[in-house]
DNA sequence: CCTCGGATCAGCT
DNA sequence: GCTGATCCGAGGA
């Protein structure tokens, strides 16, 4: 049995969290059935960040950002849904790609296409993932991955800050740009790639 | 009220 | 690489 990610693992540092979110499992439940993926990149949203949704202070797309460690907040953009999951101090993590399981293993490459895969939308927006509830988050098993670091996609202001986080290696993972590699979290540093 | 632009994606050059 | 779709939230007047 897999260890679910609780209200303590979210109520950390935003980085940390989104560095430790890789490899987890994100699992969606939808009756009888259980949609999962393999999270393979995140990226950070932090206090003080001209991108966050946060930034301006809370509204009512915005909420669920101020909400506890473990929070969903779902929001639309372009008719696109994406998710996040709330760390601490109204700050998030983006989910941003996924290695879709099941019979027939897919890449959910891109915010938009990892929520339509598993069937997230907008009605998920503020449920609680640290209790578990329709969605969840699993631990990662303990098989070593390497993290590269690099700068938000898609992002005009504040594009250039390193926060977003992917597996090295994951054909999900947005057009690779600019790398600099760093240990897996529960490792120490590790080589380069 | 009005205007602006976006944490995207698909499709085209 | 670039553009347009397409619409809603945010913010200013």
């Amino acid at each position: 049995m897999v260890a679910r990610l609780g209200r303590a693992f979210f109520d950390r540092g935003t980085l940390r969290v989104a560095r430790e979110l890789l490899g987890a499992r994100l699992i969606v439940r939808e009756g009888q059935v259980e949609r999962s993926a393999r999270i393979v990149e995140t990226e950070a949203y932090v206090r003080g960040d001209p991108a966050s949704h946060a930034f301006r202070g809370p509204t009512r797309r915005n909420r669920s950002m101020f909400g506890p460690p473990g929070t969903l907040y779902v929001f639309r953009i372009h008719q696109v849904v994406c998710a996040n999951l709330v760390t601490r101090s109204a700050e998030a993590v983006l989910l941003r790609a996924g290695a879709v399981e099941g019979r027939e293993p897919a890449y959910a490459s891109g915010p938009g296409r990892l929520c339509r895969a598993l069937g997230l939308t907008i009605r998920d927006d503020g449920d609680d993932a640290a209790r578990g509830g329709r969605v969840r988050v699993e631990a990662r098993d303990r098989r070593p991955i390497r993290i590269v670091t690099g700068p938000r996609v898609g992002l005009r202001r504040a594009a250039e800050r390193p926060l977003r986080f992917y597996v090295a290696g994951e054909p999900a993972v947005s057009r690779p740009r600019r790398l600099s590699v760093s240990a897996s979290p529960s490792r120490s540093r590790g080589a380069a790639r």
